[in-house]
RNA sequence: GUGGGUGUAGCUCAGAUGGUUAGAGCACCAGAUUGUGGCUCUGGGGGUCGCCGGUUCGAGUCCGGUCAUCCACCCCA
């Protein structure tokens, strides 16, 4: 049996892979606009940085790492996300305490040790950006702001959830109070059974209609959050609101990572079966303080690139470049040379088996490429080249000087 | 980790009740009289029938196992 690729593990080919590079080169650039620039972490980092940053409780840590001992005896991972890479490189390389605003943008592997599934691989790849120092709602705008314009950039449509998972002050109180009602109801389904131990808030997007009946009367997070986050949330609507942003206030919109805080948002597309989440971001206020950095405000987003390219339909092709070939061995060196000079300017193919006319043009044809330039006999004794317009459908011989060096 | 569907050519798929050299369409290559593409026609190359084992005179077809894949749960991007 030959060898082929881990489970859960894409090699991405043509046109997939020029769609993404494409995408990498606009979000990019978009990102830059927003002053955000590029930054590089390794792939491979201290599990203790994960266990500490999304936490030993989340699925995440829990059953979805890559990790093992180097042989250097080190408990290392693959990244299963992002921003704690980020994080550490901040920390580590003393922007915390430099102070002032740090913006960064990323992309790269992840890796998720998941049932793969449609929209779901094991090794997926990130478009992130992240924030630091900044903890005014304007900040939180700006980010969807970012990301909005990325997905329009692309025409992908989408709907926009955001909530405020408040910040350590009141989120302490709302968990208990919903932790002792959830204890009060009885006949929930097994997941809410399961789900209210060790992950309360998650039980209120239950899809068991009969569990969303009685969670109707539960406390509710907006009613428990502090002054402060009350109000940050409620500018924030506001910014969103004057930049004619629709959005959707989710109460139960909860983030898997622990550490969120405040503003949590996703954006979803109904294009993608159940995985519909195509880019999920946040406020983590803490995570700096908590990984042994001066505490600094923070807030960022990730979109899956697999996810988003499903979205994006497929560029219309247009002919452009060139193929060249020669009709008899004779001209194939010419040809090449030929097709050397074309390449500093122009796509071109570079056909090395000598054939038929009606071959070649049939090969330009498929390649989609605009102009056939064919030597011929008659070519090669007088330095010319034929070219077709394969658009136009003209047809004229050139001096191979004047074919190489002029448009 | 749990459940269900599917594994036959590069791709999409046919191959009733087991029975000779396993097929089609698309794609690829080559031709259809002189150096003219897309359409049409003809021909050609290409298959360990996912893998292992079992039943049988005989297995692509039946049985068991295994692997992969897809979809869903869980969770997330």
């Amino acid at each position: 049996m030959a060898i082929k690729a881990l489970r859960g593990m894409k090699d991405i080919l043509p046109p997939t892979s020029a769609q993404y590079l494409t995408f990498l080169q606009e979000a990019s650039t978009i990102a830059s606009r927003f002053g955000f620039e590029y930054i590089e972490t390794p792939i491979l980092e201290e599990s203790a940085l994960f266990l500490r940053s999304v936490g030993e409780e989340s699925d995440i840590v829990g059953k979805e790492m890559y990790r093992f001992i180097d042989k250097g005896g080190h408990d290392v991972c693959l990244r299963p996300e992002g921003t704690a890479g980020v994080v550490r490189a901040l920390i580590e390389h003393r922007l915390d305490r430099q102070g002032g605003v740090h913006r960064f943008f990323y992309h790269g592997p992840m890796f998720r040790y998941e049932r793969p599934q449609k929209g779901r691989l094991r090794q997926f790849h990130q478009f992130g950006v992240e924030s630091f120092g900044e903890a005014s709602p304007y900040e939180d705008g700006a980010i969807i702001l970012l990301a909005k314009s990325i997905l329009d950039h692309f025409s992908i449509e989408y709907t926009l959830k955001i909530n405020s998972l408040g910040c350590p002050k009141c989120i302490g109180g709302y968990r208990e109070r919903l932790v002792a009602f959830l204890r009060e109801q009885e006949g929930l389904c097994p997941d809410c059974q399961r789900r209210r131990e060790h992950n309360p808030i998650r039980t209120l997007d239950c899809k068991d209609p009969a569990c969303q009946e009685r969670y109707q009367e539960a406390p509710k997070i907006s009613d428990f959050l502090c002054d402060q986050c009350h109000q940050d949330f409620t500018k924030l609507q506001e910014i969103l609101n004057q930049e004619g942003v629709a959005y959707e206030v989710d109460p139960t919109l909860v983030r898997g990572l622990d550490y969120y805080t405040k503003t949590a948002f996703e954006f979803l597309s109904g294009a993608l079966g159940a995985q519909s989440a195509i880019v999920g971001g946040g406020r983590y206020d803490n995570l700096v303080a908590s990984l042994g950095g001066r505490p600094t405000p923070a807030i960022g987003f990730a979109i899956g690139i697999e996810r988003i390219l499903e979205l994006i339909p497929p560029p219309a092709q247009e002919r452009t470049g060139y193929y060249v070939g020669a009709l008899l061995p004779d001209g194939v060196d010419r040809a090449f040379h030929l097709a050397q000079r074309l390449r500093q300017r122009e796509p071109t193919h570079f056909e090395a088996a000598p054939k038929s006319l009606k071959a070649h043009l049939k090969g330009a044809d498929r390649r989609n490429v605009r102009y056939a330039a064919i030597i011929g006999e008659e070519e090669l004794a007088k330095g010319l080249v034929w070219i077709k317009d394969l658009v136009a459908k003209r047809e004229y011989s050139l001096p191979v000087d004047e074919v190489a060096e002029v448009r």
